[in-house]
This record gives C-alpha cells, structure tokens and sequence, in this order.
RNA sequence: GGUCCCGUAGCUCAGUUGGUUAGAGCGUCUGUCUUACACACAGAAGGCCGUCCGUUCGAGUCGGACCGGGACCA
C-alpha cells in the first residue's frame, strides 16, 4: 500500500504543482450569490446552502515602479492567511488584486532611464512618447509583481486583477473628480510648493529628503531710503544662504520689539540689483532679536517662512522670480528705477549661477559685508536627487475642512468613522496618528505637473470681456448641446477665466469645449486621489448597472467555478459592489495611515456613504540588519523569490507570519552565501549602494570573487551568483520539514486502517491529551487570528505541532501502532484513527499559513484515507456518544472545512498530570545525560509519592520504557532511596536512580549542593514577602495562599535534597 | 519642535489586566545517524529586563526624568 513520503519536504515540486491547481479548479474567486436572495431561508431552502457572507480584503497596491520586497511579502501573507482562514471557515472570501501606476515614481525612473541610456529629457520626446514608455514599463513591472505574489501562494481572486489607469478606475476618477468640483470642495488656488526643477514638478512632503551641503552664510546690507527715493545714509544689514533670492524680495523684516530697528519700521529700502523699493516691517514670528543681525528678508515666492510672513502681511506682495526649470525669469529684473546694475543680465540665468553674478555685483557695490562657511541643510527631491525650490504655483486642491455654516467637512466625516467605531484600528494606538493628522484638516493639493497619471478633467479659456459679464452656466449653454449640460460644471475664476469640469463618459463635451477653443489642464492627479478610490472604483463603481469586468484570460483558463456566458448580474444591479463592500479589513503598514488609509475612509463616506473597511491592521515594517526600512530607492530590499527558492515557500511564509505582531519592526541581517566555497559572506552597507556594472563581492574565506544578488542589476546569465542567505527563515523550513516527517510517520503506520467511530471510553490517556490540547490551541488560534496577531498564532502552532505532538503524542502512541510487538488490532485500529484525526485537523490549521505543505499531505492522505474523523460535535454528527466521527475529506485543504473543536475537550487535571510525567521524563533523561549513560543501558527510576502520584505514575509505567529507557521499578509513599542514586525533586514527588558502580558521589553531591542553594534563594524570597505583614494583609488573598503552596513545595523539596545530601555523606 | 514606537540571553524577538522560580528560535557547549525527521533527537550553559527616581505589600510590566535607536508629522 503505502505511498513513502520522501525524508524531506521538497516545496518546489509542491509549489509547481498546487499552485495551477488552485488557479484552475477557480478556488481564488469569489463571487456574489448567483441567485441574489430576496429572502435568505428560502434561498437556502432551495440551494440546500446558507448564504455565505462576504469577507474583503483590498490589497494595497503595490506601484509599478520596481519589483517587490520583504515588506510587501509581509504584508501580501497576512492578508493571505486571512483571507485563506476565513473562505475555510464559510466565508466569500475575496482578496482583491493590482497596482497602482505612482504618478512621479514611475515617471522618474523611467525619465532617470530615459537620460542615461539616450542623454533625452522628456521634452525631447513629448508627452505621447513619454507616457508610451511609461506604459511599457508598466507592463514589465506589473507582470513582475503579480508574478511574485503569485509564486507566494496569494490566493487573489486574479480575474478581478485592477491597475490605477485601467477603464474601471479611471471612470471612478473621473466622476470623483466631478461629484467634487460640483459640490464646490475642489478650488484652484496659489500654494508653495516643493518644486523639482529636473523633473519639473511639485513633489509631497514625503517624497522630499533633508541633506546637509557645505554652503555660505553672506551678510549684505541694502540703504534705507527716504520718502523720495533718496539714500537717508543708514543701512541695514542681513545674511543668507541663498543671495539670489534677493532678486524677489519684497520686504524686509525685524522683530517688533528689537530697538536697534523701531525707527525703520515702515520706511523702505531700496534693492540695489534691481532697484525694487521694498518695507521694513515688523513681524515677531519671522524674525529673531537674537540671531545675526536680527533682520531677516523676506521673500514670500521661494521661502516657506517668508510665505508664511506673507500670509500675515499681504500688503508687502509677492514675487515670483523663477522659471519651471529654475533660471530666473524677468520679474527679478523688475524694480522702480534707479537699478545700481543692468538688472536684465540676470535674467535666464540659472540660479546658481545668477547667485554667483549676484554675489560679485553686490562686493563691486561694496555691499557685500563678510562671508562665512556653513554647513546648509537643504531639501533634496527623492526623486530626481536634485535640490528642491520651493516654488509658488498654481494648484488643484481639496477642501478638508468644515463648511461656513458649520456642516462638517470631509476630515471631519472621516474622523468621525473611527471616533464612533466603524472604522478601528489594531492595534488601536495607530487611531490617534489619524486623528491627528486629519484633524489639522489640511487642504489636499491633489494636482502633479507630470505626464503620467489621471489628466485633470478641467478645460479652461480665458475670454473675452463680454463672456464674462455672462454666468458659467449661460456660457455653457451656447456652447454645449443643452441635452449634455447635465455632465459639464462650469465656474468662473478670480482671473476672469472659466474653467469646466466634465464628467465621466462625455468625450463628445469635451470635443466640443476644444472646438471652442478651451484649453485642458496638462497637469495629471495625485496619485493618491487614484488610490483614495481603490476600495470601490475596484468593485466597479460608479456603475451602479453592471458587475466590474473579469479578465477573460484568467477566467478561460479556469475549468471549473467559472461563471457562464455574460454577465449574471445584468439588469439587477452591480452584485459585485453591493456584496462585497464595505471591507472586511485594511492590511497596510504604518506609514501610510494619513496618505491613504485617512483618504480611502474619506473618499468612500463621500462617494459610497459608507466605510471603506471595518478594520484596519497596522503590520511591522521589515528593516534591513542596519535597522533600516527595506525600501526600493535605498537599494537593501530582498526579493521575496530569492528567500522562496532557498527556503520554500512555506517556509518563507511561516516565518513570515510569526513577524507580524503588534510591537516591533523587524530586523533582518542579511548575508551572501558564496557560490564556489558556500561559506556566509555577512551584508554590509557597501553592498546596498548602488553601483554602475556588475560589482562583485568577495568571499573572505576562499577569497574568490562573484556578484551578488542586488535590486540594481541582473547578474550576467550563468555567472556565478552570491545568493540571499537570511538564517532566521530556516525556524519555517525546519518546521515545514518536522511537519511533513510527522504526516510521514503516520502514513507509515496506516498499514489496514479503517475509519470507524472513536467513543470516550477507547481514548488512550494520551489521545485525550492531544485532543485536550488541540482544542486549545485552536481556541488561541481563533482569537490571535481574529485580532491579527499572526505571531502569536503562529507561536501556538508551532508549539503545538513539533513540541505536543511530535515531541510527545508521537512517541507516546509508539507502542500501540506496532502491531508486530504485540499490540492489539483494536488498540492499534484506534491509535490510527486518533492519529489521522489530529494530524487532518493539523493541516486544515495551518493551511493558511502554509498552503503548499498542506495541500500536498492532503491530497496524499485523501489517497491513502479519503475517510477521516474530525470532532463529532465540530461536524454537527448526532449522537454524543463518539468523540470522532469519519466523514469524507474535502477534496481539496485550502476550500476544507475550519475545525472547531469543542472546547469541553479541554482537561486541565488531565493536561496538569501529563505534564508531572514529563517533568519526570526530563528528570530521568537528565540523570541519563550527567552521568553519560548510554541509550542502550536500561535503568531503573524509584518514585517516593502519595499514593495518589504513585497511582498515576502507574498508569503510564509503559511511557517511561517509551521516552525514557527506564523501568518504573517502585513507587509510592514508602519508597526509600537506594544507596548510590542519582536524585531529583518535582515537588510532589521525588525520584531515584540506583546507579551503583557509575555514580560518581563528589559530582552528585556538587549537582545536588547547587539545587540546594537555588532552591534557598527562592524560598527566602518567599518567606520575605510572607512575612511582610503589609504583603499578607494588602495583597489578594489567592495571591498569598498561592505564595504559601508555593513556599511549601520548596521548602519540601529542599528537604528532600537535604536527605539526598545527607545520604551522600 | 510635537507625537508615537522600541531598548529583555551572543543574535532576532515573546512576555496578556502589576503577583509564584522571566521564555522561544537561532548561535554556543556535551552526547546521539534511538526503524518520521541530522532541516533531527536528548541534555546543558547563558539574563543588575537601557539608567535613575517614583507609585505599590509587590514593577520586565504603571508614572516621571535621562541615555540610546527608529518612525511619522511640523
């Protein structure tokens, strides 16, 4: 009979293999109800089914920028487990699919390519060319990236498989973009920005790095003039980094309670360069008495205090003195006479060398009063690496905050969800990160000067005087056929231009808008304004009609599941949208909670009115062995691959999983294994930076040369690789290994199994044990998944498997399964039976942390025993009477049933006497260590007790034959111990070893001297606390009681050291 | 500058509402190819729980200050 497993699990074969099974058989979909049940019970009726209710994850969508890393397979294998935890348990259970097309990261890379490889900037290709590559790229990356999480065993119902710029979310966008210009929430305004003047355009916050640049600190003075223009003779003197700037100054600035300068206040100083007449104001928040001269500029267009300054005193004015591409443009030249230079030499310049030109005027007008070297902090974009300006400009934005008349806005509604519970954190202390940042109601500035990404839906003309006496909406009437007004919101800007937003579907409006002469907006959304829309646009929304489209080659390529011709929904509605939201849960990490999380709750109340997902899980980051984020542009990311090819996929998994806890972030140092000696190479910072070629590393002990795995470049085909080793992935292998050795172990052993109904009463002392324990660790299980403590679950597991069940549940039923020495057919016939049970709960356990593993001793044991028990209340069996009862296995472990395993299973007396015999086991293995008594040799083990102990000692003598080598030759309250024993103490029992002729009595009495003195310590630790009277009075009572027991037990067993001293004389 | 997280064995991390003798994996040391597994088995060693102060009968756990590491927001 017996198919023999292999001695070890080979995860590639089980990966090639279940991974199409999977795909074809259609286990990923997840589908609404095919007959949409008006009343549930008579559905269920009549389909024999209960409905089964949905459970939806959205993954968060990877950008197509560059393949992906550890901490994307982080957050790709708990929502996996989950999503593969909850289909078991009956649930609909769809895990959404796709990318997101990151305007500016993926515009970057491929303009950074673009001018390495053919020295082109993008305008020397244009728009249509540009965004062509882009999509190429996409195409490549996006292929990666499925690719990968695929080979990670991501059950993602891949038919659904969404992409940012693809139809369905695009119209999402686009009616977004409309509901919300509509409704007044989207303005037009003037804001400072970070301006890349490379890539020639705005960058967040975050895409912005702080780096320190050797610079200089110039002092300069400019004249005080009188009313007419004419020098009074006073100067007044100010530094800065950036002299250029001085070109756009529009005022100077000094604390209002500085003497040196009250006097000033209000009169003017003139420019030399350009001879600009700006004031001298005060202003306590810009300027600083104690620091340098105490009088600061201000240049409102290229500083963000000085903006800020502005913003409190608009009546200095603002000037912008830059172009897109960071040459000056005319205004700096622009000033009210009497420039003391030709002004106009500055202009197209750009401003490091319009810095250098005014440095030099300034000296020549000895204006220049003294130059220090400093140290300069200054902002880098993280995508060009090139200094940022900051930049007045033109943008689109959101409004955040409240309306006038109080109705709450949209931060405000979005606070709201998570202040009320709808929406909730785990763990909960990432609720105030959102709270906060949402409460400061910020306006969102939601357009990007790029190519690639959602065009903004306005058209705009600047028009004639007459036009604009008349209202938007009767502009449009003359120029819209009056039956599309409906789609085209038009209002009129401060500047006397009117803008139109056109809704979704309508290109024949907008034909007609260019026809007229309006212009579209060039500039493209932020790519948040996309993925703000993922958890609904995915489902199809705004399509209120029809379900979203499947892929039809995924779907051709399935044979069974599939759905029919067409489209079932059609003519009741979107199913797809109805059914599957709100959310189940967010699986995300933590540093995007305000970028996206805070916008997809934001955006689904407006769009959906209702939340996005009930749960958001806040998972660790992955750091590399620096303790630094793995991340693309640092160059330290591990491919996920590179650790599946090493330690199989469930193996890479598991470990996984038993990261992803609530505290810390996740520390993994990484080395190379070298590919001529396989000796480990540890990872240094070196390695991570990027460099041109192909770098090689070198191998310390055989000092040979190799490339190395790095996300910077492809090693040469068939040259020799120094490979990815992270050690700490092989606590997953091992324990795939132990695991797959346990299923092997039992299909050695079901030689003439039978399935039948297992009662109580046949329970071995062990079996009940192993079920006691199972019900247990299921119960854990349960709980640490339903709060997303995957460490935990993943501890308990683990623990159970290789130490309850390996260790000890293997070992103890030995005996019963060894038909040749003996054991009786029904005792073995029972053995096999419980054996299967657990082991078939086991892997219906684990099958969402470890699929592949799971699915291959699944289909091998459904070969050998298609029939098998599970708990009979579990499986709703009438008949209490069997504790297992056989039913058909699924056919297949990832769509079989959850256990449930009653937790009336569950024994603590049983558990608390168990483990007495295997604290005796380890006390009798440790004696047989000590005194280096080989295997071979039997021993004898005396046990002094109660009755009680002894009888329970007796119960299980077999076992100590089994685990220890030993034979239970005595025990009870009489038994005394023999001459030249090796000792030990449990407490509430002591045992004895004759050992004559090998016990050394020095080395005894040395072990025994140190037990003595360990077990002194304690008790006067105890005996401390207990004589405290405040301990005795204040402390619970339990607690005291517990302390007495606990006193007494250690001071009996030091008794019983103390004889053993005694003895040993 | 504000907020948050972290500091426990050589390394990477657990440690529930304060309460008996602080745990795991890897690594180290000693044995063992014991018929499921050397990716294993058996055993052992290894810890002023970052520092100081406080609350408490009692602190790894709570509060404060400081030192060190990290993140997010200004």
């Amino acid at each position: 009979m017996a198919i023999e497993l292999p001695k070890q699990y080979d995860p590639q074969a089980a990966q090639a293999r279940w991974q199409p099974f999977w795909e074809q058989r259609g286990d990923f979909n997840a589908d609404p109800p095919q007959t949409p049940a008006v009343d549930p019970d008579v559905h269920a009726a009549a389909t024999g089914e209960t409905a089964r209710p949905p459970h939806t994850i959205m993954i968060p969508l990877p950008n197509v920028t560059g393949a992906l890393h550890m901490g994307h397979a982080l957050n790709g294998t708990v929502q996996d487990v989950i999503t593969r935890w909850r289909r078991m348990q009956g649930y609909e259970a769809l895990w959404m699919p796709g990318t997101d097309h990151a305007g500016i990261a993926t515009q970057s890379v491929v303009e950074r390519r673009l001018l390495e490889e053919e020295g082109k900037t993008r305008h020397d290709i244009g728009r249509e060319a540009l965004v062509e590559r882009i999509w190429k790229w996409k195409e490549v990356y996006e292929a990666r990236i499925l690719g990968q999480l695929k080979q990670l065993g991501a059950s993602c119902d891949w038919r659904r498989t969404r992409f940012t710029l693809d139809e369905v979310c695009s119209r999402a966008v686009r009616k977004t973009f409309f509901r919300m210009f509509k409704d007044g929430l989207i303005f037009r305004g003037k804001r400072l920005v970070n301006w890349d003047t490379f890539l020639q355009t705005a960058v967040a916050d975050d895409e912005v790095y702080d780096e320190e640049i050797e610079g200089h600190f110039w002092t300069f003075r400019y004249p005080v003039v009188d009313a007419g223009g004419t020098p009074t003779g006073e100067q007044i003197h100010f530094s800065t980094t950036r002299p250029e700037t001085m070109l756009g100054d529009t005022a100077v600035c000094v604390h209002p309670t500085d003497e040196r300068y009250t006097h000033l206040v209000g009169r003017k100083v003139r420019i030399p360069l350009n001879g600009r007449l700006i004031p001298v104001i005060s202003d306590a928040l810009l300027a600083d008495k104690t620091l340098g001269t105490g009088c600061v500029k201000v240049t409102p267009a290229h500083d963000p205090n000085d903006y800020a300054c502005y913003q409190r005193n608009p009546e200095i004015g603002i000037i912008n003195i830059l172009n897109p591409d960071g040459t000056l443009n005319s205004a700096a030249a622009e000033g009210d006479g009497a420039p003391a230079v030709d002004p106009t030499r500055y202009v197209g310049l750009d401003r490091y060398k319009a810095r250098e030109l005014v440095v030099a005027d300034m000296q020549a007008l000895g204006a220049l009063e003294k130059i220090e070297d400093r140290r300069i902090p200054l902002k880098h974009s993280d995508r060009s690496k090139t200094p940022i300006e900051p930049y007045l400009s033109e943008q689109w934005f959101v409004r955040m905050g409240d309306s006038e008349d109080g109705q709450p806005g949209l931060a405000q509604l979005a606070m709201d969800a998570v202040a009320d519970g709808r929406v909730r954190f785990f763990p909960s202390r990432y609720t105030k990160t959102y709270m906060d940042w949402l409460g400061e109601k910020r306006d969102w500035c939601i357009s990007r000067q790029l190519w690639w990404g959602h065009r903004i839906p306005i058209w705009s003309k600047t028009e004639d005087v007459g036009d604009r006496d008349r209202s938007p909406d009767a502009r449009l009437d003359g120029l819209i056929d009056l039956a599309q007004r409906f789609a085209a919101h038009g209002v009129r800007a401060e500047d006397g231009r009117l803008l139109v937003c056109v809704d979704e579907g309508h290109p024949e409006v907008e034909r007609a808008l260019e026809a007229a002469g309006f212009q579209q907006d060039p500039d493209v959304l932020d790519t948040w304004f996309s993925s703000a829309l993922w958890p609904h646009a995915t489902l199809g929304w705004p399509d209120l009609d029809h379900n979203p489209p499947l892929d039809e080659q995924v779907v051709a390529a399935q044979t069974q599941r599939a759905g029919g011709a067409g489209d079932p929904s059609a003519g009741i509605g979107n199913q797809v949208l109805n059914y599957f939201y709100p959310g189940s849960v967010l699986v995300t990490s933590r540093d995007i909670i305000t970028l996206w999380v805070a916008r997809m709750v934001l955006t689904g109340l407006y769009n959906m009115g209702d939340v996005p997902f009930r749960h958001v899980c806040v998972h660790p980051k992955i750091l590399d062995g620096f303790g630094q984020g793995m991340s693309k542009t640092k160059g330290n990311g591990v491919d996920p691959l590179e650790l599946t090819a090493r330690y199989g996929c469930d193996g890479t998994r598991f470990t996984i999983a038993s990261f992803a806890g609530e505290t810390q972030d996740v520390r993994l140092p990484v080395s190379y294994e070298c590919p001529h000696c396989q000796a480990s190479i540890p990872q240094t910072l070196e390695h991570l930076k990027f460099k041109p070629g192909k770098p090689t590393i070198r191998c310390a002990k055989c000092k040979k040369d190799a490339q190395y795995a790095s996300p910077w470049y492809d090693p040469e085909p068939g040259a020799p690789v120094a490979r990815i080793v992270i050690e700490r992935f092989e606590y997953g292998r091992n324990f795939c290994n132990k695991l797959w050795n346990a299923a092997r172990f039992a299909i050695l052993n079901l030689e003439g199994y039978k399935p039948a109904e297992v009662t109580p009463e046949q329970l071995a002392l062990e079996d009940r044990w192993i079920l006691s324990r199972l019900s247990s660790v299921m119960q854990d299980v349960n709980q640490s998944l339903g709060r997303y403590q995957l460490d935990v679950a993943t501890r308990a597991l683990r623990e159970f498997v290789w130490n309850e069940f390996c260790d000890w549940y293997l070992e103890m039923i030995k005996p019963r399964l060894r038909a040749d020495e003996g054991a009786a057919p029904e005792v073995r016939a029972v053995a096999q039976r419980v054996l299967l049970a657990v082991l078939d709960s086991i892997v219906r356990i684990l099958q969402p942390m470890t699929p592949f593993i799971c699915e291959e001793l699944w289909q091998r044991l459904n070969e050998l025993a298609p029939v098998r028990a599970l708990p009979a209340a579990a499986v709703g069996e009438e008949g209490a009477a069997a504790a297992l009862a056989p039913r058909e296995a699924e056919g297949a472990a990832i769509i079989a049933r959850w256990p449930e395993i009653p937790a009336s299973w569950q024994d603590p007396s049983l558990e608390k006497r168990l483990s007495r015999l295997q604290e005796t086991i380890v006390a009798v293995r440790n004696v047989r260590a000590i005194y280096s008594i080989p295997p071979g040799t039997p021993i004898e083990l005396h046990m002094r007790s109660s009755d009680e102990v002894a009888g329970d000692l007796q119960d299980v003598a077999g076992q100590f034959d089994t685990l220890a080598k030993a034979v239970l030759a005595a025990a009870g309250a009489n038994v005394v111990r023999p001459p030249a024993s090796a000792s030990f103490s449990l407490g509430d029992a002591d045992g004895y070893i004759p050992l004559e002729g090998l016990i050394d009595r020095d080395a005894e009495r040395a072990r025994q001297q140190k037990v003595a003195e360990q077990l002194r310590k304690h008790i006067a630790g105890h005996e401390g606390a207990l004589s405290n009277a405040n301990f005795v009075s204040r402390a619970a009572p339990e607690v005291v009681e517990a302390r007495r027991e606990t006193l007494a037990g250690l001071k009996k067993q030091l008794e019983s050291v103390e004889s053993v001293l005694r003895d040993l004389g």
